[in-house]
DNA sequence: TTTATTTACGAAACCGGTTTCGTAATACAG
DNA sequence: CTGTATTACGAAACCGGTTTCGTAAATAAA
């Protein structure tokens, strides 16, 4: 800048006016300015302006995995946000581990952010480092998977309602033993799924209350004779909502090495975002949630909070409504 | 740091260097320097310091859209040698569309990042603006799809080969007029596998080498009917490589809606990494790319580049190899 | 014509660390 | 006991912009 400054007989404080179109400064000077810096390859220093104005102009994104579709779909609509307001993103993966969630959060402060937008992990069960954060005055917003009983802006999804909604259908399908496949006990989105779908049990007077959610945790390995046990044991359920993508993947691997017959003498219902829904070996029946604009309005709920200062996001809560697909996995035979 | 300089009684400068662990300070005092930080809750402006050392210990993820599963595997493996490294990952979606790719490598310059990870858009036809970035002395690495003829990084899998391999799988398995699907006559990923593919045609004397390659281009509508046209025509394929994910979906979907039936009168071999692969109706065979360890190759190369200064990036080469796995869409009745 | 405003720009402090260089104190060799 | 190294630390310049404040010139108002 300097360089530039000495260039054209202006001092830097000129250039760097003329730069950010500043009205201080004459549409000639500012042309000439503008030319030079063309002309020269210049552009300003990003963390030079950062450091002085305050702002990193760059938000963290945190996320348990990329594993999953409905992640993928959340980043694009948080970054077609982001990139429409001119802000760069931080991706961040706490690979479903507190402590790498704590770790990441811990460098979120002391001004390399804006803002952050996190779905927390499924082991996170104390929320002191995201409440760190907040006395720093970081606005943040949980997407899809918040931690509960935070004053926190949040965009979610309505887990209790379809929970309740896949239990119905399936009872409404002929299930008298319909089973809810949980992946985590402290992870409040898979809570509120089964809650959910044990309230419906308890209204439709259907199945074993008592052994109706089933938690499959560990090694995907364990997960797989988890579901083997549940599925080849006495007492076997008729029907199966699976939280997750991955668990129903296992259920249909399952049924095909076994020779269980989906939708006869099992169906399925799963949570995801799975586009070959309607491809697989039998279509399988989805809850599909509005992954593009969850990650769409929690980045926009962000950037009030950034920009608006003073805004209080605190209680700002967002509920987009998932879809029940019914496809043949759970079909009436 | 001023604030905690003063309550210590050291400068600033003893406090800096305590901070990162510096040698020139005893061990008594940085154990007081560190303990007064924690205590005050007091982390280093990364900005400030990125300013003055001229490093921003953060890389820039170029990727055409993250729909695919290929680009979420890639963003693990990316993400696990950034974090070991203790870097951090801005991503950036260039949606296919050349114009947004150039203006975020413009923003990649004036040290707002130490290196480079990019997977070209489907438009990119010309390479002024990564040949810009790499004259700063950037480091650049491509992933998976590369632009063709640069003396630049890059870490790819085998597509010729493998292009070449699903035409004579197909041919091995009954075909007679198999045809490939493209996506862009501009990438060269797509071209290779279209080369490989048409290769194995030419020696094995099969199928018809003029219309053996076909583009979908446009929207997503587009590609269905020109799908649709090639399926329902006259003289249509009984065979079909698609080069993408979502091409196989959309012949899959055609499939069951015209009663086309897979493999016996359509066989269907897709490179993806899609993992609902094997319980598709039917089955579906792949040539999946490595793809975590695509980019796990393309981040340790782009730090080989970032440490060692002086290290030439420009002529290394890394290819990993595909696999094929036969599934029942192309299995011979 | 005089005074009040507005316009266009520059000098210098500032953002928050890092680094160079100098120096006093201590350790060590001869 | 003297000369040299080493250790531990501080003063100040520096990274590259931004912002405040002051001012001269031009314009408008009285």
């Amino acid at each position: 800048m300097k360089e530039l400054a000495k260039e054209l007989n202006v001092s830097v404080a000129t250039v760097s006016k003329a730069m950010r179109d500043s009205h201080e400064i004459s549409e000639q000077t500012k042309k000439k300015v503008l030319e030079a810096a063309a002309r020269l390859n210049y552009t300003l220093n990003p963390y030079a302006s950062s450091l002085r104005k305050r702002q990193s102009k760059t938000i963290a994104l945190v996320l348990p995995e990329v594993a999953d579709n409905f992640f993928s779909l959340a980043i694009n609509g948080i970054q077609s946000v982001a990139e429409r307001k001119g802000y760069h993103v931080l991706i961040y993966l706490s690979h479903e581990k507190f402590l790498n969630e704590v770790s990441i959060l811990s460098e979120c402060s002391s001004g390399r952010v804006d803002g952050v937008l996190i779905s927390i992990s499924s082991e996170t069960t104390s929320a002191e480092h995201i409440l760190k954060l907040q006395r720093e005055n970081i606005p943040i917003v949980f997407f899809d998977r918040e931690f509960e009983g935070l004053r926190i802006a949040r965009v979610v999804t309505n887990d209790f309602e379809c929970g309740y909604n896949a239990a119905i259908h399936l009872i409404n399908n002929g299930c008298t033993n319909p089973v809810f496949l949980s992946i985590s006990t402290s992870l409040g989105i898979c809570n509120k799924r089964a809650e959910g779908f044990k309230a419906a049990l308890l209204e439709m007077k259907a199945g074993d209350i008592e052994n109706a959610v089933v938690v499959c945790k560990g090694t995907s390995g364990d997960e797989y004779s988890q579901i083997k046990k549940l599925l080849t044991g006495k007492n076997r359920p008729d029907g199966i909502v699976a939280s997750v993508e991955r668990l129903a993947m296992t259920v249909y691997l399952m049924s095909h090495e076994t020779g269980i017959s989906i939708p006869n003498q099992l169906k399925v219902v799963v949570f995801s975002t799975l586009e070959t829904a309607p491809i697989l070996n039998p279509p399988l029946t989805t809850i599909t949630q509005p992954a593009f604009e969850i990650g769409k309005a929690a980045a926009e709920l962000l950037f009030k909070g950034i920009e608006k200062k003073g805004y209080n996001l605190a209680d700002e809560y967002v509920e987009l409504p998932s879809v029940l697909t019914e496809r043949m996995s759970s079909r009436n035979s």
